[in-house]
DNA sequence: CTGAAAGCGCTTACAG
DNA sequence: CTGAAAGCGCTTACAG
């Protein structure tokens, strides 16, 4: 097997190297017909351009970086998954990377060995504002995913916590529910933050005095949830416990049970990110549900119409969040689901959380 | 910030272009003076090497492609978050391919795009033994993960599979086990057939006949253990059943509580895998844990070595397996762990899974 | 031990 | 609309 290079292919169809480099990336004019008789060429030798001598001389490589927290939590992983379907479906590549030094990705950019940056940050001291700067200098196209630093001007897919925590508490109002637990993750995690934010609007929106709600600090972990727990019930009461993430709901749970609490008789527990096992817990998990494949996969999509058409769309895009009702709040029967409403406006997605379905 | 290349490590060394390639790539002779000088430059100018150009003009690209089958279940995840740990300590980069047409990986090869292969197949029919003689003519590293087709002579690192289903039957001894049900997997998957292999095996060498076993077809789902298992009650009964993945076992388990038995009291479960919430059921999960972790990061290890020092250790390796014994088998108190333990003779690897530890 | 030169496979002004 | 030429940033024989 030949390795066939654009000669190969000028030669075959008797056109020069600029020629068929112009039909293969659609740029300059061409008259039609030449056209046709070049990609004729390039079918028949089953060519393909080599991405490396490509980027060095200044065309895309065709692969994004993916920059990732960690690729153990299934919030993350799954984000990658939509990103890989994505990226496999436009010929792409997708470059990880969790441990990121500034100067690694720095090196990313100048040796031209991608053509856009995915970014997940996690905590807010993890994210690299001189970093971001570099990018928009450099006009790389890049996406966070989550919710941008300061400015608002970020081109953007949202992980609707705010949303999706505000849905919890209409939820809670439904259920009448008074003395209220709330466990953070750690306190430099944007998701924990936005959702005890959107939490308390959704109780004010629906007449409860958010000042009731009692914080207590978890890491995220489910130990964190159990002690959380345990420290309160030692001098206090709750009606429901609202974790922010499963891992710490299901410490909760498991503890309530241990010293013989009925859930969700004698203690509700709902938790956020519906992972895997949620629905397996006994009883099942009540959470909050994003769609962490379908905005991995949105986001390198919207990431190639930068690379190729320009700009493309770089508003901010909001999924829907989904409400997992479940057995742990105390709804009983049939599994039903709380989904908000995709809309758009002046070019920014975003979503009514107002459907209620019972 | 100026672009810094070699020329211009060159102009500051004042040497030429060669001879900074030579003391950045270690290649050739060079005095240890002047390399010295060259490495200050380097140092001084923050220089690191374009990997497009290198690559282009026969260099390594310092990248890896690692293929999976997906990026959904914990077991391929935890393999990838191995792998990348080794590549970014090492400062490889990592390009994953998961829905792989052989054409695109070739690409990979011919553009000299990655340096290296890490393999993993879950099924013989995605083994591709065209692309893996396509390695071997061209002499490009690669490794499989989990057992290789046909010959021994594929670097491999080995998913014990075969020791670890052996551990569990040396397990089922000891509990007294006599009416067995084993749940499959797909018919396709090396993981299925191995650990049914493997535990039969050690049925054997304990002395029971593995004809006494009920081997029931699933499909990894747990859907597939729920109905498995169900269709084997109506007819017949069980001391215990053994999932060949812990999916499986829940739905196994799930479907012996809804009719009122109790695990393990009336009967036992068992799985495979140890994916996250094993430990989280009620009871909690008996279950063969492999180092997925471990396995991805010493595979890509290997990799870099094979890729840099020439063939490196290409024999096959075998990383011990753990029994998660906790409560669902039918062991009551503290969980234990029984281990294999390693060995190497004429440089391969294995363990010798005899430890029991009560 | 070191340097000048060719070449890797493309893209992109620049002419025509 | 098309082609000849330069150049992207390296590595690697080939001389010396």
């Amino acid at each position: 097997m030949q390795k066939i290079t654009i000669d190969g292919v000028a030669e075959r169809c008797g056109f020069s190297r600029a020629t068929v480099s112009r039909v293969i990336n659609r740029e300059g004019t061409v008259k039609p017909s030449t056209a046709e008789k070049v990609e004729k060429a390039v079918q028949e030798l089953g060519y393909t351009p080599n991405l490396m001598a490509r980027a060095l001389s200044g065309g895309n490589s065709r692969t994004i970086a993916v920059l990732l927290p960690d690729l153990v939590m299934e919030y993350h992983t799954a984000l990658l998954a939509g990103a890989d379907a994505a990226a496999e479906e436009k010929g792409y590549n997708l470059i990880i990377k969790t441990r990121n030094t500034k100067k690694a990705l720095v090196d990313l950019i100048e040796g031209r060995r991608v053509d856009a940056f995915l970014l997940r940050f996690a905590e807010t001291s993890s994210f690299d504002l001189e970093f971001l700067n570099h990018l928009k200098k450099r006009k790389i196209p890049y996406i966070i995913i989550g919710k941008p630093p300061f400015s608002d001007d970020n081109p953007s897919v949202l992980i609707d916590n705010i949303g999706g925590a505000r849905l919890m508490a209409k939820h809670y109002a439904m259920h009448g529910f008074q003395r209220i637990l709330f466990i953070t993750g750690t306190e430099e995690s944007f998701d924990s933050q936005d959702r005890i934010y959107g939490f308390k609007i959704g109780l004010s929106e629906q007449g409860i005095d958010p000042a009731n709600v009692v914080v207590v600090r978890g890491d995220f972990s489910r130990q964190s949830g159990y002690e959380a727990v345990r420290t309160f019930l030692e001098t206090q009461k709750a009606d429901v416990v609202f974790a922010a993430n499963d891992h710490m709901a299901l410490g909760a749970m498991r503890y309530c049970q241990e010293i013989g609490m009925r859930v969700p008789e004698d203690i509700a527990v709902t938790g956020f990110d519906d992972i895997f096992f949620a629905e397996y817990l006994q009883p099942s998990l009540t959470t909050v549900q994003q769609p962490m494949h379908a905005i991995g996969d949105l986001a390198v999509q919207n990431l190639i119409q930068m690379i190729e058409g320009g700009r493309a769309r770089e508003s901010q895009i909001i999924l829907p969040t989904k409400l997992q009702i479940r057995h742990s709040c105390g709804c009983s029967g049939c599994l039903s689901v709380v989904q908000g409403r995709e809309g758009e406006v002046n070019g920014k997605s975003f979503i009514k959380n107002e459907e209620v379905v019972k």
